[in-house]
Formats: C-alpha cells, sequence, structure tokens
DNA sequence: GGTGCGATGTTACCAACGGTAACGAGAGTC
DNA sequence: GACTCTCGTTACCGTTGGTAACATCGCACC
C-alpha cells in the first residue's frame, strides 16, 4: 500500500514534469532560447517557483529539455548505422539522417547548437554552452564506437576509431550548420560530397595547372 | 590643423580602446566569459557608462576582444597553409596550427568557443553564440577558397570546395575540442590520424571479422 | 472528526545584470 | 568669460534568475 501510494505520487509528478517540458518546448522553441523562466510558468499556467522545485535551475530545465531531443536524435542516427547495407551507404545514410532532422526542425536544432539566436530580440539566452558540448560529444563517441567495432584499423584502432569519431561528427555538424543557414545544395549533393570527402576524394585529387598544390 | 587635432583625438581614443579591450582581455581570461561589465570596468579602473560609450553594448565588446584573437588564429593559419611544402604537409602542418593555438592557450579558445564555461560559478555569461559561429564560418570559407585555388576537382568544384572547406574545419574543431578535454594522445598523433582519415584510410580500411563492416 | 503532513501553488521579495540618463570637471577655442 | 567637447562620475531603470514565506488542498491516521 505504501509503495502504491507512492508510485501513485511519482506518476502524477512524472506526468506533470511532462507537461511543463512540452510547455517549455512550445515557448523556447516559439520565442528562442532567450526564453525566460516567467514566460515558460505562464504558458504552463502556473508560476515560477514550481518550476524551480521540479528542474532546481534553469540549466536543469534546460538539460530535461535538451535530453529529450538528443534522445531522439541520437536514436534515429543509431538505426541508421545499424541498418543493413553496405558501409558507404550506411555512412550516407547516417549523414542524410542527420541532415535531415536538422532541416525537418531548424528551430530545435538551433535551440541545442546555438544559444543565443532566437527569433526574438533578447540578448541573454539559454547557456547552452554546457550542453550543446555533450551532444557533439556524445555523437563523437558513439560513432567511434561503431568505427572501432567494424572496421579494421589495425594497431592503435581504439585511439584512431574516436579521433576519427569525433572529427566525422564535427564535420558532420559544421557542414550541416553553414548547409543550413546558405541552403546552397541539395540535401542529397551535400550528402554525396561529404562521403566523397571520407572516401578519400581529396587525397585523390590532382592539383590545378599553374599552383603549387593544396 | 583641423585635421591635425581630429587625427590626434582619434589616436587617443584609439589607443584608450586598446587598454580597455586590454584590460576586458585580462577580465576575460581570469574570470571567464560570464565576466560582467561592471568588473571589466573595474579593472580598467573606470566605470560602466564609458565601456558603453567605447563599445555599444556587451556584444559590441565581445565582438572587438574576439576579432583580435580570431584574426591572430587566421593569420597564422594562412601562413601555415601558404608554406611551401607538399599538400600532405602542408594539411598537417595546417592542422598543427590550429591545435598548438588551442593548446597554448585554452582561455581564449574556451573564450572564443565555449561561452558559459568560465572557471567562476556564475550562470550567465557572454553570448558566444552569434560569435564563435563565424569563425568557424570565416575559417572554413578561407579553406574553401583555397582548396578551389589548387585542387582539380573537376565540374562543380566551387560547391565541392565549400563543403569540404566547411567539413574539414568541422573536423579539426570537433577533434581538437576533444582532443583538449582529454588529452588521449599527443598532437602529433592527433595530426597524423586526422590527416589520414582526410587521405581516405576509412575507405581503404578493411571490415573487421565476423561484422557487416562499417 | 479533528489532526498532522506533504505536495502544490501563490505573492512578494532579493541580488545581479545590461543598459541609460543626468550631471560634473577639465581643457582648449573664440 | 562663455562655448563646447571629451572623459568621467553617480544614480537610476527594467528584467532576469532564484528564493523565502505563506496559503491551500487531499489524505492517511488515531
Amino acid at each position: 500500500m505504501d509503495t502504491t501510494q507512492r508510485t501513485e505520487q511519482q506518476r502524477s509528478a512524472e506526468r506533470r514534469r511532462r507537461e511543463l517540458l512540452e510547455a517549455a518546448d512550445r515557448v523556447v522553441l516559439r520565442d528562442g532560447p532567450q526564453a525566460s523562466m516567467n514566460a515558460i510558468a505562464a504558458e504552463a499556467g502556473i508560476t515560477k517557483p514550481i518550476l524551480y522545485r521540479h528542474f532546481g535551475d534553469k540549466g536543469g530545465l534546460y538539460a530535461a529539455l535538451a535530453k529529450r531531443h538528443t534522445d531522439a536524435l541520437l536514436a534515429s542516427l543509431r538505426a541508421a548505422l545499424d541498418a543493413p547495407a553496405g558501409r558507404r551507404e550506411r555512412v550516407e545514410s547516417t549523414l542524410d539522417t542527420y541532415l535531415a532532422a536538422i532541416e525537418a526542425r531548424p528551430q530545435v536544432y538551433r535551440f541545442l547548437m546555438h544559444p543565443a539566436e532566437g527569433s526574438a530580440g533578447g540578448e541573454q539566452g539559454f547557456d547552452v554552452g554546457k550542453h550543446s558540448v555533450p551532444l557533439l560529444r556524445r555523437m563523437g563517441e558513439e560513432l567511434a564506437q561503431v568505427i572501432e567495432e567494424r572496421v579494421d584499423l589495425g594497431p592503435d584502432s581504439r585511439q584512431l576509431a574516436r579521433v576519427w569519431g569525433h572529427g566525422i561528427v564535427g564535420m558532420m555538424h559544421a557542414a550541416g550548420d553553414w548547409w543550413l543557414g546558405e541552403r546552397p545544395c541539395s540535401r542529397a549533393d551535400l550528402v554525396r560530397s561529404l562521403a566523397d570527402l571520407l572516401w578519400g576524394r581529396l587525397a585523390a585529387a590532382g592539383d590545378r595547372l599553374g599552383g603549387p598544390g593544396f
């Protein structure tokens, strides 16, 4: 009986927490990352202190909010990485999954990666630095593990896989960020260009005539 | 006479501005990026309003501060990229220059790239998001230009070079960030690993036995 | 049926921040 | 002497993150 009671209360608290998170999500996606705690509380139909009771401080709320999207993104990436296909197909599919995600919900992406770039004109926003980096790190570590498991890299494979994991994730992130802002080509073109880079086309390319070469 | 007077005043203003920037630099490097305008003004021996007269707002001060370091870094990268050597040597040298820079002055690096991670316990910091991205973008565009100028990429070379420029910069940035935090290997090892990745070692590697391949 | 008690919610407040208005002190110019 | 221009100040405002103190409701317990 004691247990059922506690679980009942816990369930209620968790449901409430989810509601609050959804309200926060709406506000952050509408007002940008500089949404104030007051605004979020108002959207949820309550006042500030209970927000603080649930999440501790603004960072806590942010972390909870970021974790939802981060976990979802990581899950879809993992699925693409595990699909039954050849290596290059899988690389392209994973790149495409990431780019499709940031293309489909750029507000979420900007929230996760670019703190103070909301639509409104405010100046101080969420301190994403503490949380956006972990997303990149998690993706890097995950990719490193996949590489180490599946690619034969000879000695020092562990180290090499980690360097490559973080490097490839950084490549994907930076190229995606730039692409999302300028849209200079189709997503498929971007995917192919990046995969070509990874496949050694830089090394294979010849120097331009008359120049000293890259 | 009028001109000399004005240049004299301008000189004085610029000198003052440099002094203020140096004071701001000290404070930011000591207190982290969440340094307050009051603290910076105090370090400079003055009070807030004249800081605002010189830089407009906090973003202006930050931009001026970031521009100094950004320009210096870009200049050294350009030098490495222009050195007389083979392509791979130059790529390695450029990677090494960047990594050496962030290794030598990690505080500057963290200031430029990671807003709210200062040593002190404060919570709200400079909104770097608006300025750190431009650094990555500038590096990406610059590298893209170098690639397009010197590497023969066939048709669509302009687009491809830009994708690669931003992608490679992102790779360097993410790998460097991770490496700076964990120091899992020497700088030379990291440089070699990244250059190997760029040189197609991923494509050339075989699948691990028993696995479906990466 | 009163009684504690924990969760939920509120109002009112604090400290700190970015930013600004209003004023004052010298220094050169007419 | 009056004018003006820059450098500098004090004192203030609005907003924000965060908290203390109080009210209220449901509910088990004797």
